[in-house]
This record gives C-alpha cells, structure tokens and sequence, in this order.
DNA sequence: CCAATATAGGACCTGAATAGTCGTATTTAT
DNA sequence: ATAAATACGACTATTCAGGTCCTATATTGG
C-alpha cells in the first residue's frame, strides 16, 4: 500500500539524471534502461509519456533520444507524478471517482479527515523539485 | 496508487464509530458492518486484527462484540495503519523488503529523497488521533 | 445441558491493476 | 540504403487487494 508505482519511480530516476549533467545533453532510453538496469521497453514508454506532455524532449531518428524541457528548479515532483498516472486517485478512490465509485460513501466518516492528508500530501510533492532530489 | 486499503479503511470508520459513542458500550461486527454497508467478513477479520494487539478488547459469546480499549485522543492514525497493515512498505519497497527487494536498489538515486516523503507522511499520520477525526 | 450468537481464524476464489514483453511503423543522420 | 532511434498499440504474466466460505471455539440464557 501507498507505493510510488515503478513507472513514476523509473521516470523520476531519468530525470534526475538528466537534470544532472549539462543541459542539452542527449540521452537514449536504451542507454539509461542499461545505466540503472531498468526495462527498456518499460522506460521507454516513460519517456514517451513526458515527452508528449513537453516536460522533455524528444529527437528522433539516429542519434536521437531525449533531453530535458525545463528548468529542473521549476520541475515538480507532482507535476510529473501527474503525467505518469494521469488521474490516478490518491489516499481515497472517492476524490477522482465520486461518489458512486464507493459503496460507502454516503455513511462515511473518514472521508473529509482523509481530505486534510491528502492535501497535506501534494503541498509535500509540490514543493520537491527535480532539482532537490539531486 | 497511493490509495489507502479499504481494510485500513474500514477499520478507521469502526474505530471512529466506537469513540463517538460512550465508552464501554459493546459493538457487534454485524451491527457495525450493517451500519456501514461494509462486507461482514473482512470487516470481522479487521477487528480481529486490532483485537489481538490490544487496540479494542473483545468480548467472545452472545452479547459479546467489541468495545474500545484506548482512549482516542491517544490513538493515532499511524498506529492504526501500522496493526493493520503490518509491516506493509510504503512510498518504496526497499525500505522494508532491503536491497535485494529491488534490481536497481544500488543504482537509485531516488531513494534518498523518497525517504524525506516517507518521513513526512509518518508525522502526518502520527499527529492525526482517532479523536480528531470524529 | 443445549441452542443461539458471537468472535477466531484459516483457506480459498476472483478481478483489477501493475509490470513487463513483443511487434511494427516512423523518423532521421550518415 | 541502412542503421539507430522514437512512437505506439496489443499482448502476457504476476501480484495483490477484496471478498467469500467454512469450521472451531467461547459465552450467555433458557
Ligand atoms: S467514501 Fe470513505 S471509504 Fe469510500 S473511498 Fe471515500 S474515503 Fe474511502
Ligand atoms: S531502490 Fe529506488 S527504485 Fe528500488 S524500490 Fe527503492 S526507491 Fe524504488
């Protein structure tokens, strides 16, 4: 329970490690699944994923690969959380879903308790950046 | 992800049942399963759990039920989960499971700054007590 | 004592979600 | 042209949470 799904896991180690070497700098999918021993196919589709969403970019072709879009200071690690698992619930299925999504929700009582914890949760993500986790 | 288990749940709304009303008075899992729609069988198993390790007192044989052994203003979140879910990982696998739980563990760079998040999190729950969320 | 009602707890089934794989099309530098 | 890269959909496998079922045991009250 409440773990960080591999693919935001996967995604957050290629940014990283592109944030931290000069910027502009290409990387391949096939040399960073190699570099952190990570499915390729699996990353790959990571990449795909951010890259359509412009948090980085994508060369194609030979010598292609992608590089970082953004400033790494400005990058959140709920933005790209986001990206990854598009409107995946958190903490309570109820907040995405509504209300019909729980059997119980119109007797429950934890509902707005859990609230407070998921707020509190994205002020935590939204103030990590790429940048810090360097 | 990062949704909380329904039996985590459930046993939050029984707990939270219980301190609502005076103390002492003695709760069926059918009843409270009724009340709240919730599956008699898992909601029993919960109870159970949080029975054996001194969180409610159980009282076995007709008229018997369960009946709050804590005060609630002490009981917090965080302990609730932690019965209920064993030793469940959070945020990440390897903090519990250790190195050999996952491929990349050596090569992670982001295992450092998921234990800030994990962290956090732990003092969000552990502040959160049964009592505040009624 | 006996029947009814409750907890205790193990075994099992099921479906959904995640992780991972494969195949193929497209792009582009050399 | 070829090779190396991204793009992307379809597929498989595995894992896990949720839920069900069955039997044993304890306790009360008639
Ligand atoms: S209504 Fe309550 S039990 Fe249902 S998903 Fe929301 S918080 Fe959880
Ligand atoms: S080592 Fe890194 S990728 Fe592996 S479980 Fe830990 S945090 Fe996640």
């Amino acid at each position: 329970m409440f773990q960080l799904s591999k693919r935001v896991e996967y995604g957050l180690i290629a940014l990283r490690h592109m944030a931290m070497h000069p910027t502009g700098q290409v990387y391949t999918a096939k040399e960073l699944a190699k570099e952190y021993d990570i499915p390729y196919e699996l990353l790959a589709k990571v990449l795909q994923k951010l890259a359509r969403s412009g948090l980085i970019f994508s060369l194609q072709g030979v010598r292609g690969g992608y590089t970082l879009g953004q400033d790494p200071n400005k990058l959140s690690v709920a933005h790209v959380i986001r990206i990854i698992e598009e409107e995946k619930p958190m903490i309570a299925e109820c907040y995405v879903e509504g209300a019909d999504s729980c059997s119980i929700f119109d007797v429950c009582t934890i509902r707005k308790p859990l609230g407070k914890v998921q707020r509190n949760l994205n002020i935590l993500f939204d103030k990590m950046t790429i940048q810090e986790i360097i």
